[in-house]
DNA sequence: TGACAATTCAGAGTAGGTCCTATTTACTGG
DNA sequence: CCAGTAAATAGGACCTACTCTGAATTGTCA
């Protein structure tokens, strides 16, 4: 909450009960939740709470860069608390995206003739496919 | 168009002009362009269509392996008709994602301790930052 | 402790779908 | 080439996840 507090004041922001525990939520769930994900968790603390809250309060904190906002399929956008380079699991079956960390990709570059003119900010692998868990269930489902 | 009359056979597929214009609509395009937006233009050619049929065709068209659905941003799913191993450029300003081919990185893996029990289909990398486009634009504002 | 800009809420509006049902159409095999 | 049948489509209701507007509230700093 530390890094929230400092973000927070270089970037002009008040703090506020709202923001607090929007940021407090993103962090605890890992699954890259949704806006409207997060708001239906912090509505349980705080019942006034509106998504159009949320919402504009995760795009300020993907702006002050206190969190990113990650790819998705089809779902809605989704945000990671997670700023560090890290790269993704993409399950195709279920829809989760999962974390997964392992430093030769992090030095992925992609070549000039290919950025050209476009000044990259972030590169990522994406692997899709089927999680442990949805492997398990077709499997089931088979017998 | 031979690969989309080949592949509906090979699915019992019905062909259908809706289902003809849709793809080649998705053909047309370059731009990994959303269901509503492959709607609007087949619409101009048939205009009876729904947008419910261009949905429920595109699922089967993702199914029959004829094209894809990519990652996304906050907005609607998006479907490419380049089935074949290829990488992304993302505009965080414009939301435009570019195909670009360098392969190098088509033999990119995830290690085993990585991968665990998850069963791969395919491994992508996106390039984020801001396009060459939009990079003009921001220069002209700050004049 | 004010003053006041920033923030929040409530509610209406919108985008991009999904679901349901009746009608139409593409394929089949006689 | 035609009829029967299953698949596909159109139209419209419905839905979810925002997004916008305007008025009320609140955090910050002098
Ligand atoms: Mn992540
Ligand atoms: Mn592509
Ligand atoms: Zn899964
Ligand atoms: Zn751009």
């Amino acid at each position: 909450m530390d890094l929230f507090y400092q973000t927070c004041r270089e970037h002009g922001l008040k703090i506020t009960p709202q923001r607090e525990q929007i940021y407090k939520e993103i962090c605890r769930s890992a699954k890259h939740p949704t806006a409207d994900q997060v708001y239906r968790a912090v509505k349980r603390r705080i019942s006034s709470i509106t998504l159009d809250t949320v919402s504009r309060t995760l795009h300020l904190f993907v702006k002050a860069g206190l969190v990113i906002s990650v790819e998705s399929y089809g779902t809605a956008r989704r945000y990671d608390p997670n700023v560090q380079p890290h790269h993704h699991l993409h399950c195709t079956e279920c829809g989760g995206i999962m974390d997964f960390e392992y430093r030769p990709f992090d030095r992925i570059t992609a070549p000039a003739q290919v950025a050209g003119d476009f000044e990259v900010s972030r590169t990522r692998v994406v692997v899709s496919g089927i999680c442990a868990n949805c492997k398990k269930k077709q499997k089931r489902k088979v017998r």
